[in-house]
DNA sequence: CAAACTAATTGATAAACATCAATTACAGTT
DNA sequence: AACTGTAATTGATGTTTATCAATTAGTTTG
């Protein structure tokens, strides 16, 4: 196993904090594990047997229902994910596949556990992570509910634009069709809400978009700290 | 502070291995307060001052954006809640108001994060609450992206008649405006929602459902673990 | 118990969004 | 560069859901 991924993973928010000992505990048990993409690595209903931790490429959370399918995140590395099935030793809510290739590395969720009870900086950590996430999906709940799908993508497009460095122009890091379903509509729908807000200062070339009137987008947008972040 | 609250509320899942030094330390700096209904306890922004524990009454969360309005949950006795913000110090997602005359146990959050450093077993009961929360709301949001109005409506009696001990007879223990909202949709089309689970074994009579054919209720709303718990 | 208020329902209409089909754009392969 | 398969877009149409207005039912209050 590199020691190169371990190095990068002890940095995480969840590690960071780690006794050595409880360190090496978590990745004695550990696999490192290299997929192609489009892989399902979890079909949701399965025991958590491991915590996952992306170290390359990207992993799409998914949900299936009655032959439907929606996209409940992308996870970009370095993150954990389903973290909180591991905890309670319950079954996936969300299925999960690779959409590049990807490294991640598997810790038996027994172990993840074990170190919990053991190490109350990792304790500490683990309930931050847990109570992030938590909030995250709070946050997403609300902007279903209270937002329409226009007004969804504004925000998104206002949110990736932050988390760029606030350059005006920005690549989506997704397919459309995964940025449609991410947010709640249909890959039609989607276009045609790009088209719709060329008018509040968004112009789209494929995946480049960029942002040319900031202030009308956020007019159109009304972002607020407590859905956006 | 009457001695018949702390019996009721040391039986909760996250005080019932609690060390008693740690509980009292919790009850120490607690507040006893007794609320009358349509009070507005919690205003989303606020800053997480208070683990809030519902012993008697009912209380809503929800939120608020652009003059829409949304309900989140419905809290009844004995629960916690706001527990996520309570752990990280941030600001409240979520508002929240009585909905009837309502006691509240209100317990500083810096007391909740002391006790959770020190006691073992209390860390571990946040952690499976917060993990808890945190699947609630993933099943949620599976609900509103996969499902349409009618059949959330429909899982929804199939939960509360399982939540009723599978009696065929129940009486929605909110008011239908409420229940539209925590589903997203209207009161209108609750009420049409409704007309159309007529010919889906259910009948209404104001805040009575009768479930006359749980066959036929089942073959529409096709239930999961997975979304429905 | 009537008055006053609020919730729930119903009908008519409009807006938002999905579906289906056809085309265009793009990416990967040979 | 032509071929192939997938993604994205566009147009036509249908469904779902929201909105507005009016009425009825149900609760609370004096």
């Amino acid at each position: 196993m590199p020691q190169k991924n371990f190095d990068e993973i002890r940095e995480l928010d969840l590690f960071s904090k780690l006794k050595d000992e409880s360190f090496s505990k978590l990745m004695r048990g550990a696999y490192f594990k290299q997929f192609p993409p489009q892989i399902e690595l979890i079909d949701e209903g399965d025991s958590a047997d491991f915590l996952h931790i992306l170290t390359s490429g990207a992993v799409e959370l998914f949900s299936r229902w009655e032959n439907r399918e929606t996209t409940l995140a992308t996870v970009f590395p370095i993150s954990t994910f389903i973290l909180a099935a591991t905890m309670t030793d319950l079954a996936y809510l969300m299925s999960a596949r690779t959409l590049e290739k990807s490294q991640i590395i598997l810790i038996p969720s027994e172990d993840v556990r074990a170190v919990f009870s053991e190490d109350r900086d990792f304790a500490n950590a683990i309930v931050l992570e847990l109570a992030r996430c938590y909030r995250g999906v709070v946050r997403t709940t609300k902007n279903l509910k209270l937002r329409s799908a226009s007004e969804r993508l504004a925000n998104h497009l206002l949110v990736l634009h932050k988390r760029m460095d606030r350059r005006n122009s920005l690549t989506l890091p997704y397919e459309k069709r995964r940025l449609a379903s991410y947010l709640g509509m249909t890959a039609e729908n989607l276009s045609r809400t790009f088209t719709l807000l060329a008018e509040n200062g968004v112009e789209v070339h494929g995946k480049e978009v960029v942002i040319s009137d900031l202030g009308k987008l956020e007019a159109f947008a009304r972002p607020t700290s407590l859905i956006d972040g």
